[in-house]
DNA sequence: GTCATAAGCGGAGCGCCGTCCGCATAATTC
DNA sequence: GAATTATGCGGACGGCGCTCCGCTTATGAC
């Protein structure tokens, strides 16, 4: 998603992003977020040129790849309250949302990128995590197993370094416990 | 420090390499700990394969240049102790610790790979870090401001999380308050 | 159908990283 | 002092990221 909202983009234009994002996929998904970009340009049989003129920064591109996941993890926070108690459900959609960065070596960097910047395009992004984390905070906060203190965007945050300093697979362990800290300074 | 404890260095190799730390010291004096290996080479008047051969790693070289200093923050617990709270202590620590990391970009990069890996030279980096957190946390622990079941090397991960998350100076906020949360979980 | 032009294309270019290996030389042995 | 050898040197190499810009082409007006 590289152009602010104008007219929509030429035909052509549309194939060949279709067919970078299309190889962006299979990429990302053989050899985690940091793959290569001219070489996922020439899976797509494309310009190097053509991939940054549509995706000017990589996290644009990793973001355009994953972003239906992302998606569909912020909906899950209405099950989750229905099956756990508000603490409960924050904890386990932490959990979630933690194995899902541990599987995409290099998407915390990503994620890391789109908390930090204040580029229009990313705050829908922001939007979408912090409205569903607040969600969570919310119920907690109702039922005192919260602090009411604490912005959805702080949580995102030491989510995001929990994922940065101990997101590889085999240091989940090393992350829950992060997790558990965390928790725990979110209670009132 | 590239060599396992071996033979002494031989002479000029010994030349080679305080020239490139020398050069060192400046680039990232200067640039932050991203700047070129390869103009410090130049600098230093040596070949790029003569760096590498003594610092295999970016955060070989890294650690090296800023070793003292590190030892130097360690250094200061005794007198944090001596003049706060324990918890206070900590708190104290954790901030300049955290303003450290703050002021010299990339080097947070580099404290997630000394705390991530097992390899023996960083182990004892690991342990001058974790030692001084031991000591604060005891002293917490001993008069009941502190949790007595959270390991040292899980604060020293959590602050590593915090400066990658949000580690340049003008997220300074955002980091103080990352770090509020942190203090928080570590209450009993 | 023709044409003007905005939109898009793609690869050359530059700088960087990290490795590898043929050559040089300090250290050691006699 | 000469010979041997282990240690060290340094740059060429292949790959990557990102930018820039001259050429191409789809689109919309007529």
């Amino acid at each position: 998603m590289a152009e602010r909202t104008g007219r929509p983009l030429r035909a052509d234009a549309k194939i060949n992003q279709d067919r970078v994002l299309a190889a962006a996929v299979d990429a990302f998904a053989r050899e985690g977020a940091h793959a290569s970009l001219r070489a996922i340009a020439k899976d797509a049989g494309v310009g190097i040129g053509t991939l940054y003129r549509r995706f000017p920064t990589r996290e644009d591109l990793v973001w355009a790849v994953y972003r239906s996941e992302v998606d569909r993890i912020c909906a899950t926070v209405p099950g989750l309250l229905a099956r756990h108690a508000p603490a409960g459900a924050l904890r386990a959609w932490l959990e979630q949302f933690l194995g899902f960065l541990e599987e995409k070596p290099g998407l915390a960097d990503t994620l890391k990128a789109a908390l930090g910047t204040d580029e229009d395009q990313r705050l829908e992004t922001r939007a979408l995590l912090t409205g569903a984390l607040a969600t969570l905070i919310e119920a907690g906060v109702a039922d005192g197993s919260l602090r009411p203190d604490v912005p959805a965007l702080d949580v995102m945050l030491a989510l995001g370094g929990i994922s940065l300093i101990a997101g590889l697979p085999e240091q989940h362990g090393q992350a829950a416990r992060l997790l558990d800290l965390l928790m725990a300074g979110l209670r009132p």
